[in-house]
DNA sequence: GCAAACTGTATCTATATTGGTTACATATGG
DNA sequence: CCATATGTAACCAATATAGATACAGTTTGC
């Protein structure tokens, strides 16, 4: 969904859009693009304003945002997950196998990262244009 | 838990371990060790045999199961979700975004997957033995 | 000044997922 | 035969997410 409204932005070319109307395109609920506007703006991607002409748009050009913003910006969470128990204090393997698993949880989501790093919204508009679709 | 588990497994090598004993190392309930065996049985990774001196053991050797099989083998979902809402029919980008975002989910599936492949069951009992941990 | 059209946010509901637990049928070694 | 396993169903609790309603605060344009 937040890529979805950060492409649907950029093809407005910095005039505000109203959430109400991003919602109908991403065909759920203003409220819960509000929410996910709330997030890309603390990320610094969006800039929204209140009013009668209010709306939001992209605080940069689709150049300069990449897709791994956008992932962290709306989802702080890791890929993998721990075991949330606690070790089992008897069991050498379970208290070492955590920081094992850490080295390994580190560079997946370096992996992750750099792919998301190397596609840039720009990249998606690209995309869309290329299957016909200009502006909105 | 599932590399918890198996890590356990190769550290008794093929000597079957109940989920008794995965369990308490866990730190869960048998059962919830159970159903995770019950996919890496699935998988192929596992051989479970019942009975009173039954239990689980690892079906290859460590160094021919990678993480990726692991991952897999548990969780079978992907790691990005399309929005799962119909597109609004009237808004071309709502009817277009999702194939864009299919090939961005698809490289950053294959960033995973080769990262994870790259990682065998036998690099983390290495690592483990460098930290202290040879037997359980 | 004021109505219209926004945002931001609180609150509530529905739903899905996950882990944990109990219970029990089934298998198997000694 | 019986102790000890697995496999699995059923249920509960906790958590997360989307959606919906409601409303206070902001801003524009008339």
């Amino acid at each position: 969904m937040a890529t979805h409204i950060l492409t649907s932005l950029a093809l407005h070319r910095d005039k505000p859009v109203s959430s109400s109307h991003l919602a109908s395109s991403v065909n759920t609920n203003p409220v819960v693009v509000r929410r996910i506007l709330g997030d890309l703006q603390k990320a610094g991607l969006v800039k929204t304003t209140a009013g009668k002409t209010g709306g939001a748009a992209l605080s940069r050009s689709p150049s300069k945002i990449t897709l791994d913003e956008v992932y962290k910006a709306v989802d702080a969470a890791e890929i993998f997950a721990f075991n949330p128990n606690d070790p089992n204090a008897h069991c050498p393997l379970s208290c070492t196998i955590k920081s094992v698993l850490e080295t390994v949880f580190q560079s997946a989501d370096r992996a992750i990262t750099k792919e998301l790093k190397s596609r840039k919204l720009s990249d998606l508009i690209e995309m869309l244009k290329k299957r016909g679709v200009s502006n909105e």
